[in-house]
DNA sequence: TTGTACGCGTTATCAA
DNA sequence: TTGATAACGCGTACAA
């Protein structure tokens, strides 16, 4: 048994399939006696439309296409779920693709989105210019796009992430309040907000007049996480013997500040004693860490709300220029692993 | 500027509509000289069939749905990844919805899905029952289902999961094996994979000839963490002070373990002195967890990626009514949360 | 080897 | 108030 359509309800009532359909959208040109029985009839049938051919005729599928790096992270789990409690909002249906920080993924994921046909498109990109002429093409098809987390690229639209610098200056405020001048950042490669963090940071030192280290700032392979782990020790190892002994890291991601705690403990370097440890993370059990994790917080379930309220606003009135990039504030979380011993 | 189409691209060349789709899919029916012009000439436009169009007319759509509860946890994330990997391979696109173990909005996504036009459908369902009538009529329909995870469901089909019997009574038959003898199961509401834990938990007692405690077992909230907290203090407060002294406990799931772990460090319990812990978990830095978490792991990535397969199999191969039901390995790791002090 | 004609399920225009 | 007809973009049986 196949789903039924139009023309089943329309031959099954003896009346033409423009007056289903029509009864069926409650139009006012159906009388409500008609309507009644067409609806009745397709209630008990479990009718739904067919959105396949709906899509195809109107030319809009009220589906808005989601492309993230990964989803197996907190803080991208947190944006998605911003995004679906906008989409139950505001009625559109959402499709979610990973990149898996591979640029010629994300282009097939584009593609499947583009030909699958999509009224927009949320998207937080491998890099600062990837598939920009892409992108670019579907915008020019009227597909507004708005770009979130890594609101650093060449694209012009609008963009909705957090305050990265802010986050970062005030991390390293924190620590530097605590005495910690010896500070290693780590931050991953190709990340289009590491520039923001590393300025951050850069600020705050500067604030205090502390030198930059030579050691101050390592990049690491955040995609394979046996060699991230490998950098991390090497990066500690190598730091800990120089005449500016290290006491603080400030990690940049999420994976990054967890990995160097576990990595910390495995060298038996005490945490917050030797070493204080704070960095950018929203996982959500920061208390059952060792020790209990500080942190920069970012608003993550509000910047994929924002943007997907954003690229509704775009799709239902088109064609103006005027772009914006919102940066949402981080909250600073203070917990053992960076305070004073 | 639109889309391309087939008419666009006919017309530019001046040739029929037909040979173009034809040249495109490169049949044979084709000379290859005409081939060459129009594929050439499509490569150039960036070209790409629409989908929707496509699968109207050829009433399949290549698009895989799935359905979680929830993608904020790493359990899910990697189930995830493995049926993404699983998507490559077979060509086929996907879906994916959250549920939030919510009946009404499962209903929603099954219709949405449905009405969108999928091939085969993944679900891990919010209850053994839910939408039971929904799902067989998208089955009867033409429409494969793999039931993931949540294996034990009324649903006739083929299931991939864990061996959650196995898992429980491995873990329980370690604490066991440490002396730990007065174990508290904690799990939550409606967990269709409850039962099995729970049974090879009190496997393991019987083996070890140990009585059932009173307290032995108690059933949580899930969805609100902070209801969770609040249970689980309770319950390990009012354990403790018992003729038999709690000090084991063994979580049924991510969240239920790793929550355990904090409160129990805020309760100032010395975890694995006083209470040991072993649990469900499958978070990807259980060394950076205080202590290091012992727990079971479940092969989450070979679950998604088997039930994928095992759906991809069943579109291409339908009709066949030997459905089984598979459950993978579990493998215990041990930690210092669970070892003897 | 190429082209014509039709239909997938729906909506929209216009005539009845 | 209802219905016949065309069209969305594509694939395919059949004719040329």
């Amino acid at each position: 048994m196949a789903k039924t359509t139009l023309k089943d309800i329309s031959k099954a009532l003896n009346i033409s399939i423009s007056t289903v359909s029509k009864a069926l959208s409650d139009s006012y040109e159906i009388s409500e006696k008609t309507k009644k029985v067409v609806q009745d009839y397709a209630t008990k049938m479990n009718f739904s439309v067919n959105k396949v051919a709906q899509s195809l005729k109107i030319g809009k599928t009220n589906t808005i296409g989601v492309i993230v790096c990964a989803i197996n992270n907190t803080f991208i789990a947190e944006i998605l779920d911003g995004i679906q409690k906008a989409s139950i909002e505001t009625g559109f249906d959402i499709i979610i693709m990973q990149s898996r920080e591979d640029i010629q993924v994300e282009k097939s994921c584009i593609e499947v989105l583009n030909s699958r046909g999509i009224d927009g498109l949320l998207i937080s990109p491998v890099s600062e210019s990837s598939n920009l002429s892409l992108l670019k093409e579907l915008q020019e098809n009227g597909k507004p796009i708005v770009i979130f987390d890594r609101t650093v690229n060449q694209l012009k639209t609008d963009k909705v992430g957090a305050n990265n610098f802010d986050g970062a200056y005030k991390a390293t405020k924190h620590l530097l309040e605590q005495g910690r001048t010896n500070i290693l950042h780590i931050t991953g490669h190709q990340l289009g907000v590491s520039k923001d963090r590393l300025n951050g940071y850069k600020e705050a030192l500067r604030e205090f007049e502390i030198p930059l280290k030579p050691y101050y700032f390592i990049e690491c392979n955040i995609q394979d996480t046996a060699i991230l782990d490998k950098q991390i020790k090497s990066a500690i190892q190598k730091t800990l013997n120089t005449e500016h002994k290290l006491n603080a890291i400030f990690g940049a991601t999420d994976v990054i500040t967890t990995r160097t705690l576990g990595i910390l403990a495995e060298l038996g370097i005490k945490v917050p004693e030797e070493i204080a440890v704070i960095g950018f993370s929203n996982i959500s059990i920061p208390t059952s860490l060792n020790p209990a994790l500080s942190r920069i917080k970012q608003p993550a379930s509000e910047i994929g709300h924002t943007a997907m309220k954003k690229l509704i606003y775009l799709i239902k009135r088109p064609s103006h220029n005027d772009f914006e990039t919102i940066e949402l504030e981080t909250t600073l979380e203070i917990r053992k692993s960076s305070l004073l011993t």
